[in-house]
RNA sequence: GGAGAAAUGGCAGAGCGGUCGAAUGCGGCAGUCUUGAAAACUGUUGUACCGCAAGGUACCGGGGGUUCGAAUCCCUCUUUCUCCGCCA
């Protein structure tokens, strides 16, 4: 959510920059302008009007003590009108603060100037690209294939127990899983990220506070005998480990790794790239968090796309990075790189990380500010980024690897796998 | 799940319906003293909104109510603690 103040002082950057996600601003931003004024306008009256019923009050306490009553039963009278015109004035700056918050809902992050502008993924700019793409032998499969040939992932028997998008991982399978999210953990661990487990339930508050709602609402599973939302990311829950919190200068950067199970209801993509591993309801994914100085978000944005970098050269897979155009920008975020990985059999490129910066776009509703050195009161900025995502990272591991003798571990996984060989 | 108690400033902890944005202690900050530090002493010390300012308004877990006036009374929700039951 943006500030209304910042609203008020860059009207014309943001207009123009919002043109970017094809978002059409000049009414809704008059609107938020036109309401706040309102507010203040109303608030003065009202503030107006409790000043001179407090002094009532004050009046008719003494008059009470000193014996007066009469007189005091006189200015009772006044006081009660003044009650009726604060009442109402009340009703009114309730409604008016909620219409602005709901307005305010509505307008997205303003992405940075280097976004370039763009209707779709299509329109998405490849900044970076490194690795051989492998060729692969005659009788090479996609991934779901060797899944089912070598006994690693059963699609039908997670359709039996829970439904489609739900899948089982045996043996070696559920090994390379546990694999790869306990090299992603020391990997991020090494890189001075503090681990946490979070809740993988989320309230209503969390949801606002990174801005999963009201934008995403029908995304999140929801459970309603207890009004708590499944996470579809651990950002949530550890973002909002600092909602309402006043941090100190000296506290940034706060960087934190997760390791969570995400649920995500996909409500709306059927049929097209859902096959096998490449979209689920339920996934794992180790997610790393910082929170950060704002003079230094974007040196930090660059340092985790680095970390990226180096966990998929790691695991030896192509990768490219793509810059999102406006189109394709997530509603809360100011610039995101997505990191794709290239799966062989399926010949396609699949996102396995998109890595943001929200600027004070999440902290605003979060309420995480920073008292500056000098005193002041600022927001800070969020960060985040998946580092990485399973399951695209496992169905390219097993085609990119996969020989006729059977499907190779990478160096740098085998000492959490305790095999090299698939077979 | 049942019964009871509680929720106040960074922390601890007072608070009779009016003089309470809130005693006191600790902590923090500034100063005096000191070669320096400690101790002692003095002062200062919440947040948000409106306003050029003076100042005003709101906030004592959240929401609602009673009252001319609520931290204080009532209702409700949430959380914490104690006891009982169940349980990985």
């Amino acid at each position: 959510m943006l500030q209304t103040n910042y609203i008020r002082e860059n009207k014309t950057l943001i207009i123009e920059r919002l043109k970017k996600r094809n978002f059409d601003a000049e009414t809704i931003i008059s609107s938020i302008i036109e309401l706040d004024d309102n507010r203040k306008k109303t608030q003065h009256e009202l503030d107006a009007l409790l000043a001179e019923s407090n002094q009532l009050a004050k009046q008719i306490g003494e008059l009470f003590k000193t014996g007066k009553a009469t007189e005091a039963n006189e200015l009772k009278a006044k006081t009660t009108e003044l009650k009726e015109q604060s009442n109402k004035l009340k009703e009114e700056q309730n409604s008016i603060n909620e219409e602005l918050l709901q307005l305010l809902y509505q307008v997205p992050n303003v992405p940075n100037e280097i976004v370039p502008a763009g209707k779709s993924d299509a329109d998405n700019e490849i900044v970076f690209s490194e690795g051989e793409i492998p060729t692969l032998h005659d009788k090479a499969v996609p991934h779901w294939e060797l899944a089912k040939q070598y006994d690693l992932i059963d699609f039908e028997l997670g359709v039996k127990i829970t439904g489609a998008g739900f899948p089982v991982y045996k043996g070696k399978g559920a090994r390379l899983q546990r694999a790869l999210i306990s090299f992603f953990l020391d990997q991020a661990v090494e890189n001075g990220y503090q681990e946490i487990i979070p809740p993988l339930m989320i309230n209503e508050a969390s949801g606002y506070g990174t801005g999963q709602l009201p934008d995403k609402e029908g995304q999140m599973y929801y459970m309603q005998a207890d009004d708590l939302y499944m996470i579809p990311t651990a950002e949530v829950p550890i973002t909002n480990l600092y909602r309402d919190v006043m941090l100190k200068e000296s506290d940034l950067p706060i960087k934190n790794v997760g390791y969570t199970p995400c649920f995500r209801r996909e409500a709306g993509s059927y049929g097209k790239d859902v096959r096998g591993l490449n979209r689920l309801h339920q996934f794992d994914k180790v997610e790393i968090v910082q929170i950060q100085h704002p003079d230094k978000s974007y040196e930090t944005l660059d340092v985790m796309v680095n970390h990226v970098k180096n966990l998929l050269i790691k695991l030896e897979l192509p990768y490219r990075v793509a810059k999102l155009c406006g189109g394709d920008l997530g509603f809360t975020s100011a610039l995101t790189f997505d990191m794709e990985v290239y799966s062989a059999a399926q010949e396609k490129w699949l996102e396995v990380s998109s890595i943001s910066n929200f600027e004070t776009f999440q902290a605003n509703r979060l309420k995480c500010r920073f008292k500056d050195n000098d005193g002041k009161t600022q927001l800070v900025h969020t960060l985040n980024g998946s580092a990485l995502a399973l399951p695209r990272i496992l169905a390219s591991l097993l085609e990119n690897n996969q020989t006729p003798e059977g499907i190779k571990i990478p160096k740098a996984l085998i000492p959490y796998t305790g095999f090299d060989m698939i077979n």
